[in-house]
Formats: C-alpha cells, sequence, structure tokens
RNA sequence: GGUUGUAUAGCUCAAUUGGAUAGAGCAUCUGACUACGAAUCAGAAGGUUUAAGGUUCGACUCCUUAUACGACCA
C-alpha cells in the first residue's frame, strides 16, 4: 500500500518509468538522503546530478554505492572520511538504510529488506510489456534485410535480420511506434545475371518442377552464370586479350548488360522473365522470414524507387547543388564535409546505387514522416551512408539528419571471410535446419518432454534451435566483428539462448506444482521481514529491466538485452538451487517465492521476446 | 596512398561509458542429483587489457606515436 501511495506522489514528475517506479524512487530517496547528509555533516551543498550511484560489486556488502572521490575538493576531506560521516548519518537517519561500510573511497549502502520488498511490490504492479518511455525517437522506420533478388539468405543476412528485428522491438519497447520495413533490391546487372543464365540453361524449370525453394533456384542460375563467365573469360585470356578486356567483352557479360537496358525500356519479355523469376525468390523470401521469425510492416522495391532517386538528382542539378560533368554524367562535390566527389547519375542516364537510395529515403519520409530512420547495413557500407546523408544535407532535405547508420561487423568462419566464389557461404535455410537438428538431439537426450505430440516437438525444436543461433548472434556488440563458429552456435550450455530458455521452462514447470499444490496467490508481502541474499539480487536485477531497454534503446544494441537476459536467469538459477520453495512450511514465504519465480519467467520472456527468441514451457 | 574500425584469459565474448581485486561461457581440474527439472549449481586454475609515452586522486576506457588485422575511397 505504502509503495503504491509513493508511487503516486512522484507520478507527476516521473511519469517515464513506472515500470522502474521502485527502484528509481528508491535511488532518488538515497541521493535526496546523501544531499541531507552532506548539509548536515559537512555544511556543504551538492547538486543532485553530481551524486553518481553504482550497483555494488558483488564481492561487498551493500546494494548501491557513492564514490566520494569528486567530493574531496569541495569538502576538504579525504574520500574514506567523507564515506564513513556520510554512512553514519543515513544510518542514523534514514530507515531505508540498514547499514553502512566504506572501502578506500567508495560508500557501500546496505538496503533493509523491508525496502526491496517495497520495490518488488512496485514490479508486480507493473504489468507486463509496459512501455520504458526514454525520450528518444517516437516514430521510427527501421530498414532491414534488404536483399537481393538473385541468391538466397545467408549467415550474414541472418545477423543483419536479427539485429533489425531485434531492434525495432526494443525501440517499440520505450512506447516508438516503429515501422519494419525492407527495401528489395530488385533490379540492377545482378538479377540479369540470373536471367539470362535461366534462359540458357534453364530448359522451363520451375521451383516444383526443380524441387528447389525460388530463391535457391534463382541463385543456382546465378552460380551458373559465374561459373560460365569465368570459362569465357579464361578462353579471351587464352586467346591473348588482356584480364580487365575480357571480363567486359565476355558474351554472357554483354548478353547481360543488353538485358539490363531492355528492362530499362520495358521490354515485354524481359519484364516478363523478371516478374516471373522475382516471384519465385519471393515466395523463397518469404518462406524464411516466416521460418525465422521476422516481420515487415512494408516492402520497398528499387525498380519502384530509382526513378523517384533520378527526380532528386534533377532537383540538385536545379539548385546547383550538384553538377554535371562533361560527358554527362552527374555528381555531388563532398569534399567540404570531409568526404569524395560522387557519382549520381551515369554518363548513358541510368543510376547508381546511391540514386535509388536519394529516392528511397524520401518515399520513406513521406509514408511515416519519421524522426529517426534506422538503416542496418553492414559495416562496408560505412561511407556509402556517410554520403547518403550529406547528399541529402546538401539537397536541404529536413529529414537527413533523422537518418541514423546501424552499422555491424561482418560474420567472419574460422576459415576466414565467407566467399560465395570458393563456396564457404553458410545458406541461412541450411543453417536453421542444422540448430534444429542439434536441438532434437539434445531433447531427445535429456529432454523432459512426456506428454507433447510430435507437432509440438517439431514446434520445441525449432524454438530451441533458433533461440541458440539468434542469442549466438545477437549477444555480440553489433558494431564488432564477429566470429562464427558453426560448433559453438548449437551449443545449449552456459551463455547460449537455450540455458536462459532452460531457466524459464523449469519455472513454467514450478508454475504448474504451485497451481497443483493451491499456493496462494498472493501480492501482498508486506509482513515478510527478512529476504534471503539470493532474493533481494533477484529483486535487483529484476528491477533493472526498465533500464536495460532505455540503454538498449539508446545505443541500438540488443547485445545489452542479451547479456542481461543470461544474468536474470544465472541469478534465478543461484536461488533456485539455495533457497527451498515447496518445502518452506511458512505459507507467506513460499507464496513469495512462487510469485518471484513467476515475476523472474516473465522478465526473462519479454527480454527475450525483445530478441526475437520464445520460450518454451518445458523442455 | 587517404579515410576509418578493431585489438582484453588457450578460444568466443563482457566490463554500468573515467571508479574498487578487469568479469562470463567454452576447454582443463574438483565437488553436488531417491528436495521443487543436473540443458543446473558450487569451487580451482587461467591477465603486464598489442607496445611505448602522456593526462589525474583513479585509465581496458581519454590524448600522442607505433605495430597487427579488417573495411571503404582511389
Amino acid at each position: 500500500m505504502a509503495a503504491q501511495n509513493q508511487r503516486k506522489a512522484t507520478a507527476p514528475a516521473l511519469p517515464a518509468c513506472r515500470t522502474f517506479a521502485g527502484v528509481q524512487q528508491l535511488e532518488q530517496t538515497l541521493k535526496t538522503a546523501l544531499q541531507a547528509a552532506a548539509q548536515a555533516v559537512f555544511n556543504q551543498d551538492i547538486p543532485a546530478a553530481s551524486l553518481v550511484l553504482q550497483p555494488t560489486r558483488k564481492d561487498f556488502a551493500g546494494s548501491f554505492t557513492l564514490v566520494t572521490f569528486p567530493l574531496t575538493k569541495a569538502f576538504g576531506k579525504g574520500p574514506e572520511q567523507i564515506g564513513q560521516a556520510l554512512g553514519e548519518w543515513l544510518k542514523a537517519h534514514v530507515p531505508a538504510v540498514r547499514g553502512y561500510n566504506v572501502v578506500k573511497g567508495f560508500l557501500n549502502l546496505e538496503i533493509a529488506d523491508a525496502e526491496w520488498l517495497q520495490v518488488f511490490g512496485a514490479l508486480l504492479a507493473t504489468p507486463a510489456g509496459t512501455p520504458v518511455p526514454t525520450g528518444g525517437p517516437q516514430r521510427v522506420v527501421v530498414e532491414y534485410s534488404s536483399p537481393n533478388t538473385n541468391k538466397p539468405l545467408h549467415l550474414g543476412h541472418l545477423r543483419n535480420n536479427f539485429l533489425g528485428y531485434s531492434v525495432a522491438e526494443i525501440l517499440k519497447a520505450t512506447g516508438a511506434t516503429v515501422t519494419k520495413a525492407n527495401l528489395v533490391n530488385d533490379r540492377g546487372i545482378h538479377i540479369c545475371k540470373s536471367m539470362i543464365a535461366y534462359q540458357r540453361y534453364g530448359a522451363g524449370a520451375t521451383p516444383e518442377s526443380a524441387g528447389l525453394k525460388g530463391d535457391h533456384l534463382a541463385g543456382k542460375y546465378y552460380v551458373l552464370f559465374e561459373k560460365h563467365y569465368r570459362e569465357e573469360i579464361k578462353q579471351l585470356e587464352a586467346e591473348g586479350v588482356a584480364n580487365d578486356i575480357a571480363k567486359k567483352q565476355a558474351p554472357l557479360m554483354l548478353e547481360a548488360q543488353q538485358m539490363l537496358q531492355a528492362w530499362e525500356a520495358g521490354d515485354e519479355e524481359v519484364m516478363a522473365l523478371w516478374h516471373r523469376m522475382n516471384g519465385w525468390v519471393y515466395d523463397g523470401f518469404n518462406a524464411t522470414y516466416q521460418n525465422i521469425g521476422v516481420d515487415f510492416d512494408k516492402f520497398y522495391y528499387e525498380s519502384g524507387t530509382y526513378l523517384l532517386g533520378k527526380e532528386r538528382v534533377e532537383e540538385g542539378l536545379q539548385k546547383g547543388v550538384f553538377f554535371k560533368k562533361e560527358n554527362g554524367s552527374v555528381w555531388v562535390d563532398l569534399q567540404a564535409e570531409g568526404l569524395d566527389e560522387k557519382l549520381l547519375l551515369r554518363a548513358d542516364g541510368t543510376s547508381v546505387y546511391i540514386t535509388q537510395d536519394l529516392g528511397t529515403a524520401e518515399l520513406k519520409y513521406q509514408d511515416f514522416g519519421y524522426d529517426s530512420s534506422i538503416y542496418v547495413i553492414a559495416d562496408e557500407q560505412n561511407y556509402h551512408m556517410q554520403v547518403l546523408q550529406a547528399t541529402l544535407k546538401k539537397l536541404g532535405k529536413p529529414y537527413a539528419a533523422a537518418i541514423h547508420h546501424l552499422s555491424y561487423g561482418m560474420v567472419d568462419l574460422p576459415s576466414g571471410k565467407m566467399k560465395s566464389r570458393e563456396g564457404t557461404v553458410v545458406d541461412a535455410d541450411e543453417l536453421v535446419l542444422e540448430v534444429e537438428e542439434a536441438a532434437k538431439a539434445a531433447t531427445l537426450e535429456k529432454g523432459k518432454t512426456e506428454g507433447l505430440g510430435d507437432e509440438e516437438l517439431t514446434q520445441l525444436y525449432h524454438t530451441l534451435g533458433l533461440g541458440a543461433l539468434k542469442y549466438y548472434l545477437l549477444k555480440v556488440d553489433p558494431k564488432k566483428r564477429m566470429l562464427f563458429n558453426p560448433e559453438e552456435s548449437v551449443r545449449l550450455e552456459g551463455d547460449t539462448g537455450p540455458f536462459i530458455q532452460y531457466s524459464y521452462a523449469r519455472i513454467s514447470s514450478i508454475r504448474r506444482k504451485a497451481v497443483a499444490q493451491g499456493v496462494a496467490e498472493t501480492t501482498d508481502f508486506s509482513q515478510l521481514t527478512e529476504l534471503q541474499a539470493t532474493e533481494q539480487e533477484l529483486i535487483q536485477q529484476l528491477a533493472g529491466y526498465a533500464g536495460v531497454v532505455a540503454e538498449a534503446a539508446r545505443t541500438l544494441s540488443p547485445a545489452v538485452v542479451a547479456q542481461y537476459a543470461y544474468d536474470v536467469a544465472k541469478s534465478y538459477n543461484r536461488f533456485y538451487t539455495e533457497v527451498p520453495i515447496f518445502a518452506e512450511i511458512d505459507p507467506l514465504k513460499k507464496a513469495f517465492r512462487v510469485a518471484l519465480s513467476a515475476k523472474t519467467a516473465e522478465t526473462i520472456k519479454i527480454s527475450l521476446g525483445l530478441l526475437g527468441i520464445d520460450v518454451p514451457e518445458r523442455m
């Protein structure tokens, strides 16, 4: 009751963090008290902002720590002396402070159990999934996946897709309106390569007749093109033609370029084939997207945006911020921005990548009026994205400043970089099958799945396999290049997705048992007097959820959430082994531990949900 | 050549953004299942944070230089 009243009292000042209310309020109490202590003991006024409270390290007693070094100058005393004096005053005057200790310049404050129970009460009173407002952007477009339509998705795309989906979910959790967008690169020379090869070697094959997913079928012809193209180059070189000229004059390449021109001219036959093959690819992509659990609110196609891009180039010419070279190509000079001159439109009037990017940025703004537009693109495009933003600024577009490149590192294999030519690309569909297989093997060996039907089992393997894969790819800081070790990615023990899923399944088992035993569902634990250390730790951990979401949203880093979910699961597992639940005699304590377990499960479910990972009721 | 990113335990990753004895997992070694799920838990061992300087009460974190690897722009 007391907790609720106090929450009401602070509500007008802090409408933001309802979820965090308990801890935030506790920290606020401590800060105010510290200010009062400084006034009383040292006759000093200290601004609240200069008081930094951090969680106490595990090895020391206490929950919050004040670093006293910054106060030494103003107070004219040593750090330990300050810590002792402030701690003594707090202990004497503030009920929430049960005790303190000073180590060097660190004042560790020990908090009364009653305070933690209040925090827990506030957590229980907060419905799952309550938004965590952060003052960040409110209308956001997250563009991710953005595949080419000439090959199936691979491991690199998976990092992209998981990151994009997760960042979108994290931003949603802050209360923002988020649109997930996919810009499909459906035109250009690479598509024509697949089409040419299909015409030559396809013999009218369809996904059905070939027994292949559409994207894999198209990819097959792309590979065939590259193979025969290389042979043609070799042939020409044997005839004495220089390599760079051979590359341009190989008959296959000439054909592909002819086809691209025919496409731009709207040639009926070419368009028909293009529609047909892209249709197959989209079916394939959609199957993969559904399988890996990502979704999109809006699809853009470069074939539908490049013309608008050309208009923007024209606009830039008229405004005089772009210029034309003698051969008729259009450029923008970004040397003042620390970049180079950049080609915007070729001499023959055909567009380049950035041409369509200009159009797409505008379309997205028209459609959604974003205050933040996030592009999930690998870091090899850093320069390109700088150019895009600088060019839009030159055009005076109001949305230029809202563009944000979520730049992530490439995924390496133990054997080195993935290279399609060397056949070292890890196919997304195959990889998912492998992780499911590994999950199945582990479940058959040690799972507790009595009563599950075949369909539920298949679903379980999928949940666990994808859980392992997603967690593996998301736990690493996005901006860092990462190593993909196939053996480690299917591991189910230690710092992995299934470890966290296991904790959830375990709690589910406890909840089932609690219902069966008729354990009371109480939310009022004000009569409890003391907490075990692991219980207090767990409450503090659970209360950190809102702060974690805010941090993850600020840094656009799902890794922050992944680390948190793992820490919560770890804390719970320790609590679980140290503290009895059903063997507890005191019914109130028993009810409390069941409620604490349930809240932990809920927090795990929501946190993993932000990563796109499901939780199983049993495994 | 120019711009830029990264460098932490044998391996893969953390470190609350300048705070305490740099933490996890894997691998190695030891212990705990007829108490609620051992896909778990407890413990041991493992570090000159690439190198050398600098800034300060305090540096993995900031500055300078160098080295290695990567990306992009020519």
